[in-house]
DNA sequence: TATAATTGTTATGACGCATATCAATCATGG
DNA sequence: CCATGATTGATATGCGTCATAACAATTATA
């Protein structure tokens, strides 16, 4: 028994890429279509720059902000990255297996740890950094300088425009 | 016993925002994180936006070549939209299941169905596509026109790059 | 002092991605 | 013509990123 449609439908071959329009020239009206397909790609890029150095993309943001804070809390943490609490202790966790960051208790709130990277996480931070720069350049490398420099500047004003938004909606 | 370091942290308040350098400078370097953070903006408020009606994200985006390409196999849309053939499955199944798509058998090939948008499809992609340029008209405002005309354009280019490089690697 | 809020934790599910494997079917080459 | 390779769709499963719910311990507030 067929589980799907009966026998009825085209007699052709499948439709090839036609010369004219695009197949999903709908879609690529929608500015967050275009951006989610050049994020998935710059995300699965960085995931294998940084697999090498035991970090994924979601670890090295937290890294990142921790090593370049020392003191934060958790919950700052998950403000910062705009992730939720529960899923920061997740990522820290990840960060402090390897001894890249240590969890400090604070004597005046018995509830907070005031959150430091190690040496090493220092250090992986430091390659990781490389490796993901080095990967944009090539990444970009096909787009005029000027053109990028403008994307990326309009890009920030996206970004700050929705965080207003975000708090007066 | 402490689970986590022993108290020797912070005495101070946890830090407060500074007025200084933001904490995610480091980050904000890569246009990669940027994009990300914009992007979770837009594809959350898209979720929201189309959950009334029923789709997602991705359900949307595959209506949406269906529909105006008939006759499409489930091979081709998930080469068209970069995604796995199983997880193409699994989208067609909730395309299929409301009835808003048909899986037609092929008689010149029992292997594929020749997909097919109803007409409930497409006056809910209709509906979706209003909703959501709607929304994406509130998410840009902030912007200037000019300037994000520029940015389409460079987001355009670096997708094209993007699929050069997948494709010349 | 009671209550509200905060911090961190655990559990869990949804969603989008991936790989592996398989059966049925079609295409190809000898 | 037949064996083999390739394709199509399906199922199972795991990973990573997101979310919500609930809770205990602790601090802040009225």
């Amino acid at each position: 028994m067929t589980r799907r449609g009966a026998d009825a439908a085209s007699k052709a071959p499948a439709p090839r890429k036609p010369a004219g329009r695009p197949r999903d020239a709908r879609l690529q009206e929608h500015l967050g279509y275009v951006m989610k397909r050049v994020y998935s790609q710059i995300h699965s890029d960085a995931m294998r720059v940084l697999e090498p150095l035991g970090l994924r993309v979601s670890t090295y943001s937290a890294l990142a902000v921790i090593a370049d804070n020392p003191g934060l809390r958790q919950s700052q943490i998950a403000e910062e990255l705009s992730i939720e609490r529960s899923n920061a202790v997740l990522i820290i966790d990840a960060l402090e297996e390897p001894g890249w960051i240590t969890r400090n208790r604070v004597p005046t709130d018995r509830r907070s740890y005031a959150l430091e990277a190690t040496l090493a996480g220092r250090q992986v931070l430091e390659r990781a950094t490389e490796a993901l720069k080095a990967h944009e350049a090539r990444f970009f490398a096909g787009v005029e300088p000027a053109a990028l420099d403008q994307f990326a500047e309009t890009l920030q004003q996206i970004a700050r425009s929705a965080e207003e938004g975000e708090e007066n909606p």
